[in-house]
DNA sequence: CACCCTAGGTTCTTATTAGCAACTCAGCTG
DNA sequence: CAGCTGAGTTGCTAATAAGAACCTAGGGTG
């Protein structure tokens, strides 16, 4: 078999899982996104519990994708909320590709239930796979997921046949 | 505060991720794009457990994202591999976001463990958003994301302020 | 034809994580 | 200074994952 047989935790994929691969932390980013930004808020409107919450919230913190930025409303006293940073923001790609699939392929008869728009111009926005070299990518069998300069062989001993280690 | 409270179930985001968003579906996809596509190969290479395994790939084949190809190789009896169907190729833009933004900030100093390469011409494949009218999108904060055809008030009896509902 | 091997599971027990409810704590308001 | 509110923490229970042993069908080997 002709497959390649890396650590598989040496692996963007699976180091960006470690982060937000679990039910809740891109629905918690897609609320920030949107601007529910306060735990209270958070919290009625994902219907999570508030101690996953606070769990989920502070590994974002930790991992620097939102930060707790300090506010204070008149009359009560200062209070906090959490913003995407910069490393946050990009994240943003991911969930285009997540409400892209969802809206073609499980939405139900009235349509897609999320709109991405393009606030300057008003279209839609898609993200679309291009090579380097200007060429569109029309299938997932056009491309190669290979390993690249940080890739290392897997610690698993194995029998299972391999290219790399 | 202007942000819209909808049915948080009710999202491609959320839909989409009851099927994928859990630590292993999307190395099981990861690694069946590889062409790892046996029982065994997988579960040595991801380490999961074999209860686990089993239940992701029924849940993917239930999904219609993998579908059981039967196979023979000489001198054994009839086994089957995992495949993805065409909606499971189409989760490739998802692991090609997750990939590139792992690569950008969560690489080590040997640099991205994972490249993915157009196969016809060898240069580097990224995923550009852009909107219909053709506008390269720089930066998140040039994107709204808006409630479309398919979106539903939220049901959760809350005070908090909406514009829908 | 009894026995071993292998791929692909199932079943059992234990550990981790999520959900729910109650409690805390700090500052404002009456 | 009692009560309210946002933002948690703590403790208990339910669901899910991990680990390991067991099962099964077909083939090969002696």
């Amino acid at each position: 078999m002709g497959w390649i047989d890396l650590d598989s935790r040496a692996c963007s994929i699976a180091r960006t899982l470690e982060i937000v691969g679990d039910r809740w932390t891109l629905l918690i980013l897609r609320d920030v996104f949107n601007g529910v930004r306060r735990f209270a808020d958070l919290q009625r409107h994902l219907g999570i519990a508030r101690n996953v919450l606070t769990q989920r919230l502070t590994a974002l913190v930790d991992a620097g994708i939102l930060v707790r930025i300090p506010y204070r409303e008149p009359g009560t006293r200062s209070r906090h909320e959490y913003e995407p940073t910069d490393r946050g923001h990009e994240l943003l790609s991911v969930l285009l590709t997540i409400i892209a699939w969802g809206d073609r392929h499980l939405a139900d008869a009235s349509g897609p239930p999320v709109h991405v728009r393009h606030t300057a111009c008003g279209a839609d926005v898609r993200l679309v796979p291009v090579c380097e070299a200007g060429h569109a990518i029309k299938s997932a069998s056009e491309v190669l997921i290979e390993p690249g300069p940080g890739a290392r062989p897997a610690r698993r001993s194995s029998s299972v046949s391999s290219q790399m280690d």
